[in-house]
DNA sequence: TTGTCTCCCTAGGGGAGACAA
DNA sequence: TTGTCTCCCCTAGGGAGACAA
């Protein structure tokens, strides 16, 4: 068991390290964002927001496969959509993936509040990074067993720190933190010819660990105190199909509607998951984003929203 | 892709083929049994069984950890315990750990139907494996990176087809498949100073690919058809914690409550699943053997049924 | 009988430039 | 500019008996 705070990891800690449960301290944002994608953004915290329970349920459905189409009993005091106050927000993620996903405690408020519907501006805060980083979707040769990484000219000028050309070859040594606060060391060499920057010792143990294939990508950023932080984003894969092996895809189906009509009738806050790479739909949305599509007419009745697809190239 | 069905795999197929969802073909029922433990038993199909809510919610709140205490709503309607006709069992195994679990389908039947009651006889129908096999704890030696498995004399001369002397030193390949079907090739032979069984060639393929460390035991089991299955049953490690990032252990709670409410109240069939090896409490036991716990003054209302702990040395 | 050590030897993998797209 | 190949070298690890518990 190591410490909490900053394990300094010596490279090569395998991130299938088995035995240190949930996370030790809280996931940088910025690199949460970099692995979600460009296309994802939650809403701010204190923030009224728009819940549909239905999209919710569907998250699940996609998630899970269902084993058997057993009727769900009605909830007939369950409306379609739940206006809530945004509690909190956790971002998460799963300690042997490394998928993300958000914790978010909701509390349903009361619908004629006219007040707080007008509270919830379109301020577009955009809590999204603007750091620079750089992504990259590995090759054949990147995961290969025969060498490392090769690494973008442009990428390793704007994201690395310069190298000390008077060294022959030049190198230096990376040290980079993953979502769990994992350090990776890497040498960076800039050597060849032609000449091009590569990571070589402690790439493998890095593919390997985190398990990568070749049409998965890295994400590299530097943040504000010129760290270097480190993720991954899976190639669109089978959609895992955990049959969970604790609960029927039943009883979680209607253990959604039944928290959601639980919390509905009493005003009292309830806990979803939100897996902005695993499920089509979005099931919270900003109320301002929801009103503004309503009377711009847009949406209605019975549409969701629905998230564009990510493109191979969004966020290179 | 592999095709359904016998996955005549070469040796080395790592089970960590993250590719493959669900199981291709039935478990073995005899290699389940093995891997669950020497004191798990299951209700046979067609059986009445008592159903226990509120021992079931206990399981889903071991395996996940709990992560708020948001106050669970009530369900007048439903009973501490319920009479359910078992109406199918299959077998199930985790494709990443090969942990064993099994999916139960109950329906609730008329408490004061008592003709049903006496046909529940107490038939010790104990459908455990009869079959020839052994079980070992893995030594520090077993897992270390030089050198194979070093099979109990016993063991070796019980389970495995029968050496050729006659060869020096004498030495065979043995094949065993995994619960999901997959085939491990090993060379067993019989040498050193002084002589003793060893699995070499294909071993650490087999330890890596499940990832064994000492401590963890493997089984082996020759079947009715000389085939030889093998299986693993993992040291009682850290409650894996999956925190779901799927549903929150709220909602998980309720749905059970909620779904076992739906079905007591329609009379209609529901999914449990149950793993023997996570919970320490069984909430599905034989109507019999509930009765007969009863009638002998052993359990009292609100007692529950545990199950004892396995000792290290059970089934080997 | 069997767990651990050490020794030996080889296969697989890391690290390099060549080469071509 | 960068993906793939091949070559070279070295080390991790498999496979063997020695030895002791």
């Amino acid at each position: 068991m190591k410490a909490p705070g900053s394990t300094t990891a010596v490279a090569g800690a395998t991130g299938t390290s088995p035995s240190e449960g949930g996370e030790r301290k809280s996931i940088n944002p910025e690199l949460w964002y970099g692995c979600a994608g460009p296309l994802v953004s939650l809403p701010p915290v204190g923030s009224l927001v728009v819940y549909f329970p239905q999209g919710h349920s569907e998250q699940v459905a996609a998630t899970m496969q269902k084993d058997v189409d057993v009727q769900i009993p009605n909830y007939p005091n369950l409306p379609w959509k739940m206006i809530c106050l945004l509690h909190n927000v956790t971002l998460h993620a799963d300690p042997e993936t490394d998928e993300v996903y958000a914790q978010m405690t909701l509390q349903p408020v009361n619908t004629n509040d006219k007040e707080a519907f007008l509270a919830s501006d379109l301020s577009p805060k955009t809590n999204r990074l603007q750091t620079d980083f750089f992504c990259k979707t590995l090759t054949a040769s990147d995961t290969s067993t025969h060498g490392g990484f090769s690494v973008p000219r442009r990428a390793a000028e704007k994201i690395f720190p310069p190298l000390d050309f008077s060294m022959q070859p030049p190198a230096q040594e990376l040290q980079a933190r993953d979502l769990h606060d994992n350090v990776w060391t890497f040498r960076h060499i800039y050597r060849g010819q032609p000449k091009r920057h590569l990571l070589t010792t402690g790439w493998s143990l890095f593919v390997s660990g985190k398990r990568l294939l070749a049409g998965d990508s890295v994400l590299f950023i530097r943040d504000e105190k010129q760290q270097l932080l480190l993720g991954i984003r899976r190639a669109n894969r089978q959609p895992t199909n955990i049959s969970s092996s604790v609960l029927s895809s039943d009883s979680m189906q209607i253990g959604i509607l039944a928290a959601a009509a639980h919390a509905y009738a009493n005003h009292s806050p309830f806990t979803v998951f939100y897996n902005p790479r695993a499920s089509p739909s979005e099931f919270v949305i900003p109320l301002a984003k929801y009103n503004k599509a309503i009377y711009s007419h847009q949406i209605t009745l019975g549409m969701r929203f629905r998230m564009m697809f990510e493109t191979e190239e969004s966020g290179t």
